[in-house]
DNA sequence: CTGTTAGCGCGTTCAG
DNA sequence: CTGAACGCGCTAACAG
C-alpha cells in the first residue's frame, strides 16, 4: 500500500500536484480531466493509500484528536461516558485519546502534558485534584479544555456535571417517605465535589422532613471502594446490633461492600431492607429488595462536553460556564 | 509555555543546536559546559516545554501509540482490558488510542485505516469479522498486529484469548454435579469463536456425563443482548411451564435478560435456582442464589497482548501464534 | 493540468 | 559550543 503521494505520482505518471488535487477533492477547482481523475482514483481504490497523519498535523497545526483523562477507565460510569464521547468524536472524524489518572495527581499531570504535547484539539478531564492542574493549564494553548463530573472550584474551565444535588435531594426524599424508621447514608470519598453535592441534597431533604442529619449521616473521607463500604456497614451493624432497615450509598462500590458485609455477618440479605444508591446498574434488577438509584445520563453528559469542546473560542466567556445535566431516579420492586 | 526549541534558543541566547543537545540528553557527547546545561534546564523547568509530537513522529517514523479496537468500549470486559492495556502502555511511554466497532465491519475497517494512517506502532483488535479484515491488513506495514478475545480462523495474526473451552468444560461439569435435574444453556451470538469454544466445552462435559446435549442446549444466533436473554428465557418458561431449576448463560447480558424475564413472568427469582454464567461481576455477590461464573483474567490477557506487540519482528513466526489464558471458576453461596 | 517553492518542528550530521 | 543544512510528508500558493 502506497504511503506517500509521491509513490502514487510515480506509479501513475501524473504529477504529485495532480495527485493531491484529486485526493483532496479539488479536481473541479483545478479542472482535472475526468479521465485522469478516474485513473488516479482507480489506482487508489486498488492499491489503497495511507495518509501520513503526523505530516498533516505538523503542517496544519491540528491533530484531529480529543484527549480524555478519567480517574479509572474500568469504572462503568467513565467507560460509558468514554464510549459516548468516542461516538461523537467519530462523527466529526476526531480520534479519542484516553488516559487514566488512577486518582493520582502526578499521573494526571503527566497525561495532560502528554496530550498537550500531541496537540490535542480538545481536552476533557475528570480531575482528581484542585490545585496543581490550574497552574499547569495556564499554558495558554489553543486547546479547548472541559472539565466534567467534578467541579473543583473555582472553575477556571467550562464544567459539565450531573445534577448531584438534585439526585441527593430526590432520592433522600423518596427514602424518607418510604423508610419506616431511621436510615443511614454510607459515604465514600466525601471531599469530592460530586459527592459533596450529593450530601448537600441529602441534607436539604433531611431538613425538609425535620430530621437532624447528624444522627444519620455517616461519612468516610478516605476513598471510594468496596472495602470502605464494608467498613462503614460493619460500623453500622456494630452500633445497631443488626443490619439497618434502610440505607443509602454514595456509589455502587460502597453499596457492593455494604451488602457483602451484611451477607458475611448475618448470612443473608433481608429482602425487606430498603436500599438506595447513587449510580445505576442493570444488575440491580437481580436483587429482590426495593431499590432506589440515581442514574446519570452519560450520553447527555458526553454531548454537553462535546458541545463545549467545539464551541468557538469567541463564545467561551459569554455563556454559562457550568452545565448541569439532569439525573433520573429509578425505583425497583 | 514555549512550544519549539527555537523559542528557548531565542530566550536563553544559546543556539538551537545546543538547546537540542541538552534536551535530548546528549550534553556529555557534545561536551556542553555544566553552566549552560544548568541555565537551559532551569529555563525549561520554569517555563516548561511542550515537544511537538507530530514533528517527532514524522521524523522518526514512529508514533509511540498503540491502537485498540473493540466491539464496545462500554462493555465491562473490554473496558477492564483497555484499562490494563493502558497501564502497560504508559509504563513504556506509549499512548493508547481507542475505537469502538459496535460489531460493525464497516466501522471496524474505518478504525483500522484511521489507526494505520496515524502510524500506530501496534494494533490490537477484538475483531467482529473474519473476512474483510485480513484483506485490509495485507498492507504490509511495520505495525505489529495482535488479535484478541476472538480467534477467527485461519489466524493470520498472533491471537490472545481466554480458555473458553476450559471454561465451558469446568462450569458445565460443576453444573452437572450440582443440578438435580436437567439444566439449560442460554446462548447469544453463538457464531462468535469465543462463544463457540464455550459451547464446545459444554458439549464435552455433557458427553462425559453421558448427557445428550441436544435436549439441553439452546442457542440464538442473533446477538448478545439482554433482549435475547429475555427471549430465550421466555421460550424456556413456555416449554417447562415454570422457570428452569438450573441454567447457564453465555454472558452477563444474557443472564441479566433471563433473570429479568423470570422476574417479570413469575414475580420473583426463586433462590433455589442454580445459576451459571460466563463472565463475572462483583454484583453477582448480591444474589442469594448459588452462582457459578467464569472470570476472565483481563490483566493477564493484556499482558500477553502487550508481549506480542513488542515482540521483535524476527521472533514473530517461530513461536506459537495463539496464547490461551487460563480462566477461573468462581462459586458463590 | 503541471512544476516549483516554502514551511510546519524535530532529529541528526557536518563543518567550523 | 555554534550555525547551517537536510529530510520526514503534507498543505497551499503561485507561476506557468
Amino acid at each position: 500500500m502506497p504511503k506517500t503521494a509521491e509513490e502514487i505520482s510515480i506509479a501513475t505518471g501524473f504529477s504529485i500536484t495532480t495527485i493531491r488535487f484529486v485526493m483532496n477533492g479539488q479536481s473541479e477547482k483545478y479542472r482535472i480531466s475526468a479521465s485522469t481523475q478516474k485513473k488516479i482514483q482507480d489506482y487508489i481504490a486498488i492499491h489503497g493509500y495511507s495518509l501520513n497523519h503526523a505530516a498533516r498535523s505538523l503542517k496544519l497545526n491540528r491533530s484531529d484528536t480529543i484527549g480524555l483523562i478519567v480517574p479509572d477507565l474500568a469504572n462503568a460510569f467513565f467507560s460509558r461516558l468514554m464510549a459516548a464521547l468516542e461516538s461523537l468524536c467519530r462523527k466529526r472524524d476526531l480520534l479519542l485519546l484516553t488516559a487514566s489518572s488512577h486518582e493520582d495527581s502526578e499521573l494526571e499531570n503527566r497525561a495532560v502534558n502528554n496530550f498537550l504535547s500531541r496537540r490535542v484539539d480538545g481536552l476533557v478531564i475528570a480531575p482528581c485534584q484542585k490545585d496543581t492542574l490550574p497552574q499547569l493549564l495556564k499554558s495558554k494553548s489553543r486547546t479547548a479544555i472541559v472539565m466534567f463530573d467534578r467541579d473543583f472550584s473555582p472553575s477556571l474551565f467550562p464544567t459539565v456535571t450531573s445534577d448531584n444535588f438534585q439526585g441527593g435531594l430526590e432520592m433522600t426524599r423518596k427514602m424518607l417517605q418510604e423508610a419506616d424508621g431511621s436510615f443511614y447514608f454510607l459515604c465514600g470519598h466525601a471531599e469530592l465535589p460530586s459527592i459533596h453535592d450529593r450530601i448537600r441534597g441529602f441534607s436539604a431533604a433531611c431538613e425538609e422532613f425535620g430530621i437532624r442529619e447528624s444522627e444519620n449521616l455517616l461519612r468516610l473521607e478516605a476513598e471510594n471502594s468496596a472495602a470502605v463500604g464494608r467498613k462503614l456497614m460493619q460500623g453500622l451493624i456494630d452500633t445497631l446490633q443488626r443490619p439497618p432497615p434502610a440505607f443509602m450509598c454514595s456509589s455502587l462500590l460502597i453499596l457492593d461492600g455494604a451488602l457483602q458485609q451484611i451477607k458475611s455477618q448475618t448470612g443473608h440479605i433481608d429482602k425487606d431492607i430498603l436500599i438506595a444508591t447513587f449510580d445505576d446498574h442493570t444488575m440491580l434488577d437481580l436483587l429482590p429488595n426495593r431499590i432506589l438509584s440515581i442514574k446519570q445520563n452519560e450520553d447527555a453528559l458526553a454531548e454537553r462536553v462535546f458541545e463545549r469542546l467545539i464551541q468557538p473560542v469567541s463564545e467561551r466567556k459569554g455563556t454559562q460556564q457550568c452545565d448541569i445535566v439532569p439525573i433520573e431516579l429509578i425505583c425497583r420492586n
